[in-house]
DNA sequence: TCTATATCGATAAATATATATCGATAAGTT
DNA sequence: AACTTATCGATATATATTTATCGATATAGA
C-alpha cells in the first residue's frame, strides 16, 4: 500500500538511483567476462550490498528473474539504462570552462550515459572561439537563444557560486528542463524544473571525517556533552 | 538511547555530514556581508531544509547557540572545520592525471578543506616529468615509497577502473589511511583505512530518472506491473 | 517589570530506507 | 520422479533519518 501503486505519486527513492549506475558498471564488466546471467546475491558481494536492496533495486526497472538463476545480463543492462533514459540521448549545454567544465568537456564517456554535449558556454573573452576538447566554446549571451532554438533539455552549470543562479536563470529562459549543477550554491527554479547539486566537498567532508575518527584526533560527541553547560 | 552516547560506536550520520559543507559554504557568504548571527531557521530557509534538521547537523559540531538569538557565525563556522579536520592541512597524493585528477589539480581551494595536494603520479611516461596546474608529475614507481617516507595520509584515486585496486594498494603499502575513490569501482582495504567513493554518475542518474518523469517519458512503476506475468 | 516571541536543545513521532523472512519456482541431484 | 537448493518476488520487521513537539531561555517591547 505504498506510493509507488497508488497513482500520482512518483516514489523511486534517490538511494535506489544512485546505486543503479554502479550496478550498471558492474554489469557491463561482468557481460565482458562473458557472464549471461547473475543474481543479487552475486551482484550484493560484489559490491558489498545486501541482496534484498540490490533485488529491490532492480525491481524498480521493471526486469523480471528467474529463481535460480537470476537476471539475464544484458536484458538487466538494458533495463537499467531504459528506465535511466540513457538509451536515447539528450543535447546538453555546460556553462562555465573551468577546471571542472573542462573535465566534463574532456569525458568522452557521455554518449553511453544519454548525454550529449553540444556546446560549451563562458564569458570569459579569451575563451571563447578557442576548441576545449573539440566543443567550441562559445559567448554566454548566445545560450538562451541557442538553447530555445536547439530544444536543448539539460544543462550542466560549471561555473562559480556567485554566477550559478544567473546562469540558471539564463538556461531557463532557453527553455531546458533539467539542470546538472556543480556550482557550491543552491538554485531556484520553477516548478516541474529538474535540479541536481553536486557538492564534491559532501563526500571530502565524510572522509575527513572519519580519518579524523580513526587517527583518533576527534573526540566522541558523548565526551563533548559538557560543552553544553553554561 | 542511541549509539550515540552508548559508548565506542561512532555515530554522526553520513546524510549529516554531507551537509556540514554546505552550511559552512553558506555561512561563508554569509560572514562576508557582514551577519554576526545565524539561527538555523534562517540557515534551513535559505538551503530549503527543515530547521531541525539544521540544528541536529550543526549539534553534532558542538556548538552552543544562544536562544532567540542562534549561533555566531564565525564561531559556528570554526565549529564544522573544526569538527571535519579541515583547519589543519593534510598532505595527499593524487594519481591518474586524466581529465578528473587534473580538475582536482587545478583546484586551488584544497587548502580550505585541510588538503594540500603535494604530489602528482601517472604511469603514462608523455605526463611524468610535466608540470600540471604547478604539480610535477611523477611516476607511479615512486608513489608507495615516497607516501611512505612523507607520512602522507591521504590518497585522491582518479584512474580508470582497472587501474583503481592496483593503484589503492600501492597507496595503502605507502601507508595512506584513507583513498578518496573517483574510479567507478570499488575498492578493498585493510581494516581501519577510510575510503569515500565518489560515483560522478550517481547523481545524473537521478537527474536521467527525474527528468524522463517530468518529461512523462516513463511509465509509472503501477502501470508496468502486468510486465510480471508470464 | 512583565509579557510576547523567536530560538535553542531535547525528545517524541513520522517517514523513509534497509534487512530479514517466507512461500513459490526453476534447475540441478539423487 | 521426488528431493534439494538457490533464487525470486512480496511482505514484514528493523533501523535510520527526518520532522514535529515541548519546555527552557534570551531578547525585545509594552
Amino acid at each position: 500500500m505504498m506510493a509507488s501503486v497508488t497513482g500520482t505519486g512518483e516514489s523511486v527513492s534517490a538511494a535506489s538511483l544512485r546505486r543503479l549506475p554502479s550496478y550498471r558498471q558492474y554489469l557491463k564488466v561482468l557481460q565482458g567476462m562473458g557472464r549471461e546471467v547473475v543474481s543479487c546475491s552475486h551482484i550484493g558481494q560484489a559490491l558489498k550490498l545486501n541482496p534484498t536492496q540490490v533485488r529491490k533495486d532492480l525491481a524498480v526497472t521493471g526486469i523480471v528473474g528467474r529463481p535460480k538463476v537470476g537476471y539475464e545480463t544484458e536484458a538487466l543492462i538494458e533495463a537499467i539504462e531504459s528506465f535511466l533514459g540513457w538509451n536515447n540521448l539528450n543535447q546538453a549545454f555546460l556553462v562555465g570552462v573551468g577546471s571542472m567544465g573542462t573535465a566534463l568537456l574532456g569525458y568522452d564517456q557521455f554518449n553511453h550515459y544519454g548525454l550529449k554535449i553540444v556546446a560549451a558556454f563562458d564569458n570569459n573573452p579569451s575563451l571563447i572561439g578557442q576548441k576545449i576538447h573539440g566543443h567550441e566554446v562559445l559567448s554566454l549571451d548566445k545560450l538562451t537563444d541557442l538553447a530555445a532554438r536547439m530544444h536543448v533539455l539539460v544543462g550542466i552549470l560549471t561555473v562559480p557560486a556567485q554566477a550559478a543562479q544567473s546562469v540558471a536563470n539564463l538556461m531557463i529562459f532557453g527553455g531546458i528542463r533539467a539542470i546538472w549543477n556543480f556550482a557550491p550554491a543552491p538554485i531556484e527554479v520553477p516548478e516541474g524544473m529538474v535540479v541536481q547539486t553536486e557538492d564534491l566537498f559532501s563526500g571530502f567532508a565524510v572522509l575527513s571525517s572519519r580519518l579524523a575518527e580513526v587517527m583518533g584526533i576527534r573526540r566522541k560527541a558523548g565526551v563533548n556533552a559538557d560543552a553544553n553547560r553554561r
